[in-house]
DNA sequence: GTCTATATTATGATAGAC
DNA sequence: GTCTATCATAATATAGAC
């Protein structure tokens, strides 16, 4: 037995975190190639072939990393919400509470998806036959839904909505008003980015509705100098 | 030359039309398997083999019907489209003219694509990598646009909205309503048929917020007894 | 961890007999 | 118009050598 260390059996793994390093490395350029393929060929045209071609790998040696195509799109899925959450949570973050900072979000929302269409597809719609994300992979968007409700909860403190503007309601239509918009210009305008062409313009629109859908039981004050009090 | 007749060469085909009807009631049937395997299996579930299975048949027969896959889901894309206009035209014509007639013609919308969900998804996202519609396709497509250009119209004419609802832009805002709220009730509810569940009835709500968008410039007159005049 | 080789399955499409 | 036979391709996934 060697004298340098503890390990009793087996060879010894030199700096196993760097190991891991390296292997987490691969999972995220894994990650990247499917993002990707997913962007240019829909989220159908994704295959753990063609992700391999591009790795300049053979298909097996994929299988270290993911069990199988599905474990793939779940951790697609999964991610895909989480950088979304994220970019919502910060756009949220620096906006003025209330209404401002919902519609903050809404706007990061778009912005994620158009920027992401591939892994937006398969977040939203779920148009892959035999796929349903593990429960574990719908926790970011769970929370998704607490973040907008926070943000309608204190435009209703702030008197920009009526109270029924605290409810997961509310939330439902603002996802409804985001999927629409998108959507449609992902069909129709597939090469265009966010704020061009004929349907991301029109989410500020749709979103303006919202004092309209549940109006603030006061007369609204305005936003500059509000009332000496 | 044959005294009989004007037809100069090939065999004469007997009673065409019935030849010709048996044919036309065969292609139905593979499109109405189609619509179902697309309703089962997504958009994307969709194979000739699948169909010939169903149909009891061998897959090369196939082709004496449909030269390609792809030319099967362009006869489903402009079929979708085709029966999508006739309904919400029906819709439309038996409603009184302006918004109620916008109203039911969304309404209508909304039923045919949640009871016709695999050809919606085909129609209205476009989730078939290699598949690009054929100009003729989109022809009932580009005159639902027109069908409801005409009832803003009439809902302007009537004082219902402002001038700016006779737009383009009004008509790309009730498609992104439309939209946003089956894509979130067949990817969250899928087994629900409209008007059940959290997404369906949110249509109501965001139709609502037209006259919003395009206040008429007159006070609104109310729905019954209009002013004596 | 990567490779080669292979099993298995499925697909779209064509040729040619009947 | 349908069939059998076949081509060509591609996919997921596993076994086992290195």
């Amino acid at each position: 037995m060697a004298t340098s260390s503890t390990r009793p059996t087996s060879a010894a793994p030199p700096r196993p975190d760097r190991r891991s390093r390296r292997r987490q490395e691969t999972i995220d350029e894994i990650i990247e190639i499917a993002q990707d393929v997913m962007a240019e060929r829909g989220v159908n045209g994704l295959s753990l072939s063609e992700v391999a071609r591009r790795l300049g790998v053979q298909p097996p040696a994929l299988y270290k990393y993911f069990d199988s195509l599905a474990a793939l799109y779940d951790e697609l899925f999964l991610r895909g919400h989480t950088e979304h959450l994220d970019q919502v949570r910060e756009a949220m973050r620096t906006a003025p509470p209330g209404l401002a900072a919902v519609r903050a979000g809404l706007d990061a929302s778009a912005r994620w998806a158009m920027g992401s269409r591939g892994v937006a597809q398969l977040a939203f719609w779920r148009p892959v036959p035999g796929f349903e994300p593990s429960p574990a992979a719908f926790v970011p968007s769970q929370e998704m839904v607490k973040v907008f409700r926070a943000g309608f909860s204190d435009a209703v403190a702030g008197g920009e909505l009526g109270p029924g503007a605290d409810s997961d309601e509310a939330c439902w239509l603002l996802s409804a008003m985001l999927i629409g918009a998108i959507s449609q210009a992902m069909a129709n305008e597939p090469d265009l980015p966010f704020g061009e062409g004929r349907f991301t313009p029109l989410l500020a629109t749709l979103f303006d509705t919202f004092p309209t859908i549940y109006p603030p039981p006061k007369p609204r004050r305005s936003a500059r100098r509000p009332p000496a009090d």
